[in-house]
DNA sequence: TGGGCTTGGCGAACAGGATCGCATAGAAGG
DNA sequence: CCTTCTATGCGATCCTGTTCGCCAAGCCCA
């Protein structure tokens, strides 16, 4: 327990698995490249062969115009046609580097994600109340999301996507955030914040869902900015406390 | 208070409006007929115009087909057009009855959540402890969805449909979870199981928000069946209990 | 009987995401 | 230089939800 909300939290569920998503694959095939017969495969492929370079470059494009289009026209509004031709390459081109749209979103979610906990970061002070944090922690989410409400809506939808790889980066996010709410609530317990015998997962997961679920109404634009965010702590209020008599 | 969960509950967020889906209506146009000139309307449609039966009669078949493949297929997998044909129509022809696809899916939802409030309703006992309703309330919805686990998917996904008639009866149906949640909180403050001043809407949200949120891991087979169900009981103590450390 | 209206149905067509097979261009090695 | 392999790119095509324009059948009223 040191370097405080840095380092990709642990892995909470058994999400963890597949690193970065820079390296270079084969999404044509779903597989890492056959490995063909028995003869001594040749090339090794060095970093800064040209080609590499050119899909790199490719790739920031995609990433760059999809990005743009994203907040143009949002998720839907933005054709796979739209954002190839943007990025100067025809649409089918696009799938040499991405597996589905809904990839370029997770890109695009998860730098929000981490620009949310550099702003949390910024300004957290690990003495203050636990409470007060886990609001602060919120609030900085909720900035963000307030900005871009279309993605955080098909954010949500995203996770239901049956399609595994899709589902499975979605859920390494969440993991993450859950990771760190983990942490906030481990300093309270060592602060005696919390009660000792706290299930410290178990508090930051249902945290965690409590403002995903109430993003929904939110998105659907059934409750107002200000009401999400003061929803939000309320909800820690409760969590805190707790809601049954205290005589019992 | 008294017909405890039984009636609609009281429509919680502004999600009100719009009586039932049964009433006949003009899909095509989204408007609900244009009111034609100044001139006299002439027919009424009287309920068993032969038109009329008829097309109740398609919708039925198509729901019923639409059900089945579902189940069978899953709803991604479950063609617009195979549903048609085993409705015995042309895939067009169902946009005369329904609105979009995740239509469908919501009449089924809906049932399934029916279905499981009367399963609860069956077994409960309103001069139990408050916690110990909430959980058989989780356990029989958890039942159903283990059944059909796509569904469950797909249902969280509908949720962030921008497309608002979508959207909006998906919020109907949290709402209604949602005020079925009250009443047993209701109830709970009258028996002084919980605190007098607890927000009783905001808690029934909190939960309802858990329960959904902890489905995404589970739909998504990162979590077992048992572990779903044992997390929601968890919440509920960690809710009821609060976290916080007594001594405060 | 026949006109006016409404509901239900149909095949064609469209849009958008994804796949396929072929083409091009670097790189490596002889 | 020529071969061989790989990473990229492209246009055609597929699939699926949805829309369109047209038509048949049912009901009402003259």
């Amino acid at each position: 327990m040191s370097t405080s909300l840095s380092s990709p939290a642990p892995s909470v569920s058994g999400t963890s698995g597949q690193a970065g998503p820079q390296v270079a694959r084969t999404p044509r095939t779903g597989q890492p490249a056959p490995p063909r017969a028995a003869s001594g495969q040749r090339t090794r492929l060095r970093a800064d062969d040209g080609r590499l370079v050119r899909g790199r470059r490719s790739r920031a494009r995609i990433r760059q115009a999809a990005r743009e289009l994203f907040r143009e026209k949002g998720f839907d509004g933005a054709t796979l046609r739209a954002i190839a031709e943007r990025a100067g390459m025809g649409a089918s081109s696009i799938y040499r580097h991405v597996q589905s749209k809904e990839e370029l979103l997770i890109d695009e979610l998860t730098e929000m994600q981490e620009e949310a906990w550099t702003r949390f970061r910024a300004s957290d002070d690990r003495d203050r109340p636990t409470d007060e944090r886990l609001r602060a922690f919120f609030d900085a989410q909720h900035e963000l999301l307030v900005a871009d409400r279309d993605l955080t809506t098909i954010a949500l939808r995203a996770t239901t996507k049956t399609e595994a790889r899709v589902a499975k980066r979605v859920l390494q996010l969440h993991d993450r955030t859950i990771g760190l709410l983990m942490e906030i609530l481990q300093r309270g317990r060592q602060k005696q914040h919390l009660a000792r015998d706290v299930d410290v997962l178990e508090t930051a997961r249902v945290l965690f869902h409590v403002s995903n679920g109430a993003r929904i109404p939110w998105a659907n634009g059934m409750v107002k900015d200000d009401a999400l965010r003061q929803s939000m702590h309320q909800a820690v209020d409760l969590l805190f406390r707790g809601v049954a008599s205290r005589d019992a």
